[in-house]
DNA sequence: TTATTTTATGAACAATGTTCAGTATTTTTA
DNA sequence: TAAAAATACTGAACATTGTTCATAAAATAA
């Protein structure tokens, strides 16, 4: 009775880690059953033994890639002093990842949802994906009076929204400029967000300071 | 020679329109060669003698439906009071518009160009619709001081990839709430867009008075 | 070992994009 | 007007992809 669930367990790992590795590489127009078998080493026809339908298996990557995404922003910002600078350097190091694979962004964002099982827990992950691994700055920031936890919630949203709507015009090619200006216009709007925060009720007069920190950005 | 381009433009017409009613009333899902013939009132293999491939007649709506948004903000914002006011409404409506027609916005901000033809100016549509549908607006505000004119661009482009962003997670359903509550954080994030920027220095101090404004707003 | 259950598979079907050779229609020419 | 030529239209056919299903292969139980 066990063994058959480990068993099971592994094979759907295989179709799984296929699945994944595909999307990275040759990005989502790749992804068909015939090449994930073909990855897995199976049939096309033996992967409707162990998910109901391609979009099912799809769908179950997000909760890796999520992971992956995390742990990406962490390395890339580790070394970042606390607070702003390290929040931006979050939103910038989120940005990348999805630069770097463009699938995943359209997995994440675009792709139809269908009648995947649980739609609800995937997409609370993947909505608030930026504010996750942005969370742990957002709340130091607070806890610093860097920024006032009654604006926070707006702040995050906003940078969210913002966030998402360059890089897909970005990702989806609406927009012709190159990395660095994508990466400039980041910061410029980020910044933009927070600085309208600044707390002390002046303008320029607030503890973020993001104008001064602006002027040392240096683009990769 | 002139009658052979009149009726070549005309038949072209009816694919186009046939693929235009299509899009609208059933989505993008169901914009397929043998839908767009059959409601033309041709093969599907004619549709060849006449466009390169899908995606060409595909994109080519672009232009109309660009101008059926335009034209749809214009008529639903008419009666509001010129500046922000009417600002905000358009933002709105622009956003309605999506809404209605969720295929308009796919085709807009996800589907893959491909090879068609004049891409360039597509995007350059696509990407500055927002902006283009409010210009008139933006004009006026800068015009009367509402806006500061070094300050104008930054919003713009704030405004673009906030409510871009907020619509992509709205239509592709990656968050649940209602309608009300999209036209809410829609005018949440306007606002404070918009608030950030207030001129004379202070904050409230400015001619924008977006809060005044907020109180009295009422989702349909 | 043999029977039964489980697992894996290719054949086959449907939907869609595309090409092409042949047919129908229109235009040109004699 | 009638034959010839050019043009327009079409279904058959192929490729790709998702999915189902009968059956072969393998594992397990008797």
């Amino acid at each position: 009775m066990k063994n058959k669930e480990i068993q099971e367990q592994r094979i759907k790992g295989y179709f799984l880690q296929a699945t994944k590795d595909l999307l990275k590489s040759e990005g989502l127009q790749s992804v068909n059953v015939r090449n994930i078998a073909d990855r897995a080493g199976y049939s096309y026809a033996t992967l409707y033994n162990y998910f109901k339908d391609i979009n099912d298996l799809v769908f179950l990557c997000v909760y890796d890639f999520y992971g992956e995404c995390e742990q990406h922003v962490r390395e890339h910002t580790k070394r970042q002093e606390r607070g702003i600078k390290r929040l931006r350097a979050s939103i910038r190091a989120y940005v990348d990842f999805f630069v770097q694979y463009p699938g995943i962004f359209s997995l994440f964002f675009m792709e139809n949802l269908g009648s995947f099982k649980d739609k609800g827990r995937a997409t609370e992950i993947i909505s608030f994906s930026l504010d996750k691994v942005c969370e742990e700055e957002w709340n130091y920031c607070v806890s610093k009076g860097i920024l006032q936890v009654e604006q926070v919630e707006l702040i995050k949203s906003q940078i969210r929204h913002a966030t998402l709507g360059l890089l897909m015009l970005y990702i989806n090619q609406r927009v012709s400029f190159p990395y660095t200006e994508l990466i400039n216009r980041l910061y410029l709007q980020t910044n933009a967000i927070l600085e309208s925060c600044s707390p002390g009720g002046g303008r320029d007069g607030g503890g973020v300071s993001v104008h001064n920190s602006l002027i040392s950005i240096k683009v990769k």
